[in-house]
DNA sequence: TTTATTAAGTGTACTTAATACATTTAAAAT
DNA sequence: ATTTTAAATGTATTAAGTACACTTAATAAA
């Protein structure tokens, strides 16, 4: 057995990063102004280089970790990105992923040593190279995964209103929903504890709270379909 | 602005494809039995290094079309392989696609040249590395991907029967669909056309011949739901 | 020429899910 | 007490999905 493929050309590996937030009624994303070249100043996705002891999957979760603090986060790839000319410096592919964290539960300091900025999703400036490809495909598979796993509760606290969850799924669908639908059909899911406690900031009657039981859905394994409904 | 990013590893990209074919009644795949190290003899998919002027989707194409002969065929890529220990022989990354073509359609020459075999998906051999995993990854998109656009047709002859098309539906959805229902929602969809022509092959009556007509989908831009009927 | 054979082709009733839509209620503020 | 605000709730209608069995067209055999 040869010990190389050693004629073939070797790259640079790196991940970028979609990182999604939910903030009242909109979903924003969080993203690095360049104080390092290339770009220097322009908008970018939090990325890294792949090293060699780890996998993507953990390259992500690294990077992820150094923007915002937060270990365990719910992170997906989308898609991996390759045109030869894709970074101006060196030939180099990367593999993106989005993760969903709530925008609460973050740590400013080092937000601020990267100069990072949440953006509203429809205000999103220019960003470097194919960022801008990775964020639609991210945003595509983010509407599919929510209509077929519980994954919106990721980007809310613990606890949480029925009009917050609603508010998330109008969000990632880009649609209004009507209110008793929605809450028939989460009702049906089956995958929410109500507990006794209100929330009393959003209005004088104050509304109930609710969390995401795993086990609840661990047991039914419904399959959610959110947000298809209305028109 | 820096001339390289010369510090970090480089390393090896590939890309492996999965190859569906659809034979009667059943999925299939092209495999190739390796008569180069490492894991010489054992099956593998179809695979080969990314090049210098050349993106994962066309490294995926070409390595498509060195072992069938064929052109622009249907490629969707599925997800990267990166753990560091996936290759023995050097570190390398790995992009799966998947790839639909019409069974009947390659070049037998080459495929013996590389002594690949097609298997039933339901008796495959064991693969090296980290190929069944993209196997299984590529089948659950396939099918995903299914049910949502008109790729089936890639599957198949131009000229297709009813009864061949609900056998596709079948196979890829792993379940049997009543014949009735499956007409009825295809013909909802308003995507196929109904030739003159039949099919005499399959029974004394004859069947008629179907074909996709890309247009017609193009015009009512449904979205397909198939393979989710009986239970 | 009749009869048998085979898969193709077809329709309806029932059940479940999706949708549209408006009033009452609880708590706080005045 | 009255007003204000968002929360909470139910029903009727429509559309989609599902279950189910007989007739038809053509060929082959008697």
């Amino acid at each position: 057995m040869q010990n190389k493929y050693s004629e073939q050309t070797h790259l640079l590996v790196a991940v970028d990063c979609i990182i999604f937030g939910f903030d009242n009624d909109e979903l924003k994303l969080l993203l690095i102004k360049r104080d390092f070249e290339p770009e220097r100043g322009r908008w970018s996705l939090m990325g890294g280089f792949l090293q060699t002891d780890e996998n993507t999957d953990q390259a992500a979760s690294r990077v992820l970790q150094k923007l915002t603090g937060l270990h365990d986060v719910y992170l997906e790839q989308v898609s991996t990105f390759s045109n030869p000319n894709r970074d101006p410096v060196e030939r180099t592919i990367s593999v993106a992923y989005y993760a969903l964290i709530n925008i609460l539960d973050h740590d400013k300091e080092l937000i601020k040593q990267h100069s990072a900025e949440w953006f509203s999703l429809t205000k999103l400036p220019n960003l470097i190279f194919d960022h801008e490809t990775m964020v639609q495909m991210a945003m595509h598979r983010l509407r599919y995964k929510a209509s077929v796993e519980p994954i919106g509760f990721e980007l809310l606290p613990e606890k949480f209103t029925m009009r917050q969850l609603q508010k998330l799924y109008e969000a990632i669908q880009n649609q209004e929903i009507d209110k008793r639908n929605f809450i028939k059909k989460i009702n049906n899911l089956n995958v929410l504890v109500k507990l006794e406690e209100k929330d009393m900031t959003s209005s004088k009657k104050g509304s109930f709270l609710y969390q995401f039981d795993k086990e609840k859905y661990d047991a039914s394994r419904f399959l959610l379909n959110i947000g298809t409904m209305d028109s």
